[in-house]
DNA sequence: ATATAAACTGAACAAATGTTTAATTTCAAT
DNA sequence: ATTGAAATTAAACATTTGTTCAGTTTATAT
């Protein structure tokens, strides 16, 4: 036979080819629409292996899980993200996973709805930061004083969650992607700059 | 026998009772995870019914997402709404329909995510309001010059949808839901008051 | 080269699930 | 009261789906 081809494309072996097709898939139509036959004929195995490398669906659910959580982690709760930009790794990311981004994203989009416990774990990640900023920013005198201090967070959160969870709606009207690099550092300047000066002119 | 009981609870007939158990299942847990026992169980009915009554679990979910999306335009796509408060139904509406609120929520919000047409439609729809406002403030000349025409748009939907998206992760992180009435009012003030002036003092 | 373990296969199995159907009950009209 | 249609039931059916297992291949170490 060839020296590595068909049962062992890419040189990934079967373990790992069923951890790539069904994060693939379970981002693309969700957990219980997949089946574990949709996932070995896409990783192109045996029905078995499923079991015999991860001993149930749910168990590959699961290793799936702690693979993207992985991948975010690695940029998302890293100790050095700036908290004047908390998406600014994004940009990064995109140009190092932009095969995986999709994916990963449509993932977490999942995970923040669906009532996941990752999915509170996010949230909760991204408010923290949110809160961070806001705090500093108080300290530092630069929050006019009648601004709601409760609310801000959140509004802050939902502006870039938003930019996250809706993306295939945005990209739908915008006829191409939002995370394409102009548009995407065009959004960040309008992000900003709504927050520090709102869309009013002065007096 | 009693004149309105077990098989008429309520005085609403099989058909309904489905209709009804089949949205509050649904929202919950999803289309995939509810089965057709599940429903029947809840609404006290046997299984066939479904069958009987619908001819087959997709046509009920059909059902249900045409009963959710009237319930929904009653209110969102009426003409009337006011493009300086797009969410302001939501508070008349919560009154009237609290019981069902956390229920038609929770579809919409899988609605938006999922994929599904009416999740397309939806989010048109907020875009929509949202650029009409944008254009009517532009022409009353109530926007800097240089606030991004683009963004700012979908920056608004972000700020209202966010707040339907996470509203369980929001419940979570304050101990009560985002949608009583005084947080909800508070948090409209943040939000018009963000978009309005932003969070920075003025120079 | 041989032995041992791990990877892998695919048929078979059991439970879950949507659907069908024959029988029964309910209800309104005559 | 009788009839006929619609509502409802519950068992049976067919398919899907996760899982198991005995057998085979592949890889590794001795």
């Amino acid at each position: 036979m060839s020296a590595s081809e068909e049962k062992t494309t890419n040189g990934v072996d079967g373990r790992q080819r069923l951890l790539l097709e069904a994060m693939r898939l379970f981002a693309d139509r969700g957990f219980d629409a997949v089946t574990v036959r949709d996932i070995t004929q896409a990783a192109g195995v045996s029905v078995g292996l499923v079991n015999h490398h991860y001993g149930s669906k749910d168990e590959l659910r699961k290793a799936v899980d702690e693979h993207v959580i992985e991948q975010f982690e690695e940029v998302l709760f890293s100790d050095d993200i700036d908290p004047g930009d908390p998406l600014g790794w994004v940009e990064d990311w995109i140009d190092k996973h932009s095969d995986e981004w999709e994916i990963s994203v449509g993932y977490m989009r999942r995970a923040l709805i669906d009532g996941s416990e990752w999915g509170s774990t996010l949230f909760q990640r991204f408010f923290s930061i949110a809160r961070t900023t806001v705090d500093r920013l108080d300290a530092a005198g630069s929050l006019r004083p009648d601004v709601d201090r409760l609310w801000l967070p959140f509004l802050i959160v939902y502006l870039e969650l938003g930019t996250l969870l809706l993306a295939p709606h945005v990209e739908a009207v915008l006829g191409r992607s939002g995370f394409d690099r102009d548009l995407w550092q065009r959004r960040y300047t309008a992000y900003i700059d709504l927050i520090n000066r709102g869309a009013s002119p002065p007096e």
